[in-house]
DNA sequence: TTGTATGCGTTATCAC
DNA sequence: GTGATAACGCATACAA
């Protein structure tokens, strides 16, 4: 394994002069730069990724915090955070938490320990206390995330106004028992959904059907779980807004399996415009988020913070989101023929 | 930001007695040993992962090479391999290589670098010699995939055989007129499948039929796109083995659209038992891979390497895989009332 | 324009 | 048991 000292003596020239021609700097004449040039070709010289980090202190290397890859949202999130990294010459560091505080601090050490220059939060379940010693080690930025008093840039769509249409649109449509389904955890994300899903049922004098054993819903799974407590205990239920695609088409799916019509039996919302949503039948309305934007966005304040180091300031970036009306909660048109 | 000189002094003691106990190590006296805990702890002291690493030589990351962490099939691999990783103290930085040659090899550098110290290779788009040379940095474990020649170790399920169960079942559901769609590139995994695609065809006296448009089809697009081309070119095909699930959701779904049956008309078999199998109707007949069980051994074959340095040798690992047979390649049985 | 010397923070070697 | 000291490989202040 060839080093800079290595180069040096086979181009017969020091170190500084190779150290110069690796990071492209001036003051270097044209004669010896091809000299060294040649020298790291033919020993197959690369620079020291360890040795650079030392004595940069920097890792070009982001962490991204999330709950679990296999959920869809957070794997095309991924994907276009990783793109736009790549570009930035950052590496990216895969953190799954599953949901649990302990891993997430875990990994959050890895600021701390200088393994990474900053950190994407795709999911919070720590308090700001928690959290907020670790900004002394580099930036963090969240994305469809919120923490009551963090002062760091967020990026996300409204969810309580995305609730509220949604929920209204279950109205029009003639539901008048409906049910919220957090998509998640008791994030301040599930708390402004619901904020937009009650603000709707006000405005039309109704009044919701809660059940302990709708939160927390975030898989098929738990679609199929909670169908079978709505049949079991909240028959009379005609519409639900999910925080999640996947939910819905667990819901979905066993309403059919049971004998029960979506949406004349029941209508259902989802989250997120997965490619299920379209697949299903009835297909899925949801609602959309521009999901890959949302992440190069997060990259670029990220990296923007990295290098150039200041004190992170409360920074909301809103994107927008779209209600996509499809078969789940809207009659088909019989064709005239 | 404090090191390991500060504790030493903090302590009163020296920067080995620290590093000692830092790292576990014997020979330190209790009370010592206490006092530079003390000392830690009071300064809020961590190793700087950077000169670790410059000095051990080891980085504690490894890197996994995949096309697209979107794909469910890669996202699940993925999930059970950074589970692992993170188990036996390793970080896990994802690279997507896009099926771009460069690109993969752009990562393998990662290797020489000396910023990972091992890869997992989920896909391979270059020949073995553009590989073989990064052995030389660090071991190299193949996930899903095969090179020609290549001596290390390769974690996979039986595709020929898997391929040829699924065809032989088309058969047997009645199909004569059977398309084969490789479900990626022109990988040895694909060539594989249609080797045991075209041995169950042989067997019955059955000729395939082949259409350059099914190649490389690995999408729920791909998949809509190759039901058009078949209905416009082959309207006479009834059984379609696919590579994977989301090309047969495609097909289906379309084919749906189009007025055609499933599987009366049009029989479709996916591979690698997604969720979306099961929650499309028809539900759709796969082959299921221990992807769990295959990320697992391949980090542990590769932290294995990694930690006990010897030379890589050619290793079969073979998982089972298993025929789910559905609704879409057999007939609903009637409920007799 | 080039080279020398120093330090980034850690751990292993060796002497005490 | 403990502590000086020398690397690990690189990049920069400073001298030439």
């Amino acid at each position: 394994m060839p080093t800079i000292e290595d180069v040096a003596k086979q181009a017969g020239l020091s170190r500084t002069t190779v150290s110069r021609v690796i990071n492209d700097q001036p003051y270097v004449a044209e004669e010896k730069r091809q000299r060294v040039k040649e020298a790291m070709d033919l020993l197959g010289y690369v620079p020291n990724s360890s040795a650079r980090r030392l004595r940069n202190q920097k890792t070009e290397t982001i962490a991204i915090l999330l709950p679990n890859i296999t959920n869809p949202f957070f794997s095309h999130l991924i994907e276009a955070m990783e793109i736009k990294a790549s570009a930035w010459g950052y590496r990216v560091i895969i953190c799954q938490t599953h949901e649990d505080e302990k891993k997430e601090l875990d990994y959050l050490e890895l600021l701390r320990t200088k393994q990474v220059d900053g950190v994407i939060m795709t999911a919070v379940r720590n308090e700001w206390s928690k959290i907020k010693p670790y900004l002394t080690y580099g930036p963090i930025v969240l994305c469809n995330e919120n923490v009551r008093g963090a002062n760091l840039p967020v990026v996300y769509v409204d969810h309580e106004q995305a609730a509220y249409e949604a929920t209204r649109h279950l109205i029009q449509q003639g539901c008048r028992h409906l049910a919220y389904l957090s998509g998640g955890n008791d994030s301040i994300v599930a708390q402004n959904r619901q904020k937009g899903f009650l603000k709707a049922l006000n405005q039309s004098g109704l009044s919701p059907v809660l059940d302990e054993k709708m939160e927390g819903a975030y898989t098929i799974d738990h679609g199929r779980d909670v169908l079978h407590s709505l049949v079991q205990h909240h028959p009379n239920v005609d519409g639900v807004f999910t925080g999640s695609d996947e939910v819905a088409a667990g819901m979905i799916h066993e309403a059919k399996q049971l004998g029960l019509r979506v949406p004349d039996d029941l209508a259902v919302v989802g989250f997120d415009n997965q490619a299920i949503s379209l697949l299903m039948s009835p297909s899925i309305t949801t609602v959309e988020q521009p999901v890959t934007e949302m992440g190069e966005h997060c990259v670029e304040t990220l990296v923007h913070y990295i290098e150039h180091p200041s004190v992170l300031f409360r920074q909301e970036i809103v994107f927008r989101h779209q209600l996509l009306v499809r078969d789940s909660t809207q009659q088909r048109v019989t064709m005239i023929s």
